[in-house]
DNA sequence: CGCAGTAGGTTCCGTAAGGGAACCCGCTGC
DNA sequence: GCAGCGGGTTCCCTTACGGAACCTACTGCG
């Protein structure tokens, strides 16, 4: 279909889904997290077609949020990897698991657990301000023009 | 197309997109969010088609992430409302937001900035840990199986 | 040597989803 | 009684997805 471009608009939440906003892409990044990182791994662990799942990859290299390195010369054998970029992106997976932790798993509970490195507990994720560093809630902001805003709204 | 579904699928992440991974979604919640609630508004302020507005909208309400509110009878109007399902779901703009004005908004700044009602400053989102409220980002979280984890991976 | 197997794609086709514009319907105000 | 608005629905066209088949190194094995 001939798709909006979003990658123009004067809105970052609109610029993230040029990059990630169809939906494989997420779940590409999630298993580069948790290590599947070759072609035919992603393939069989996912269920895409081949065919996107080629096009995903090679958007999300373009976009810099992969990095397609050489794990084997002779035969040439290649694997997808994070960059500081994609490894950035995974935050939102952490928050994309909260919420479907909490609105989608029914009775039987989150599929996964997370364990915090740093205090070695099983833990979710909350979002924090970055100046006073207490919860901030969606519901806690107001939106104001930035120095980026253009004159078209969107 | 015949796009896989991912709602039962056992994994957070595809879960949450199965409501709102297709590309329209989260922009049409941050309108909502923002106070462009109807349907003509919503209509030219993304530039999306009616069609898929119309489809998009009855998906969220359904999913329970809006609510559709008559704010007029005779003749009957609507508008469309955040659920507490759907204001949660900001929370991912947010953290949406945040990686597009690291990553995207180029030499500009970012498009909008958020200001923290509970103490007034301009601030972008942190993630921190339930537990020990410290900073965690993904790559200081470990991945384990679940309860709602099934035998069938993905 | 010859053949199966593996990694990593590419090509082809059918279907369905997105875009755009036109149309519709109930109601209101003038 | 006709223009205008809000909120959609219908139609057609194009494009993207899904699935399966095919291709190209290269390797290991008998």
């Amino acid at each position: 279909m001939q798709r909006t471009n979003f990658g123009q608009m004067a809105c970052s939440i609109a610029r993230t889904l040029d990059v990630v906003g169809e939906p494989w892409s997420p779940l590409i990044l999630r298993d580069v997290f948790v290590g599947i990182t070759r072609f035919d791994q992603l393939q069989a662990d996912l269920g895409i077609s081949r065919k996107v799942l080629t096009e995903r990859l090679k958007w999300l290299v373009d976009q810099g949020v992969l990095a397609r390195q050489c794990y084997s010369k002779r035969p040439s054998r290649f694997e997808y990897v994070l960059t500081a970029k994609g490894h950035d992106l995974c935050d939102l997976l952490l928050v994309m698991t909260a919420w479907g932790d909490r609105w989608t798993s029914g009775s039987e509970g989150p599929p996964v657990l997370h364990r915090h490195a740093r205090c070695g507990e099983i833990s979710t994720v909350e979002l924090h301000c970055s100046a006073c560093k207490q919860p901030m809630r969606a519901r806690d902001i107001s939106v104001e023009a930035g120095p980026g805003s253009r004159s078209t709204s969107a």
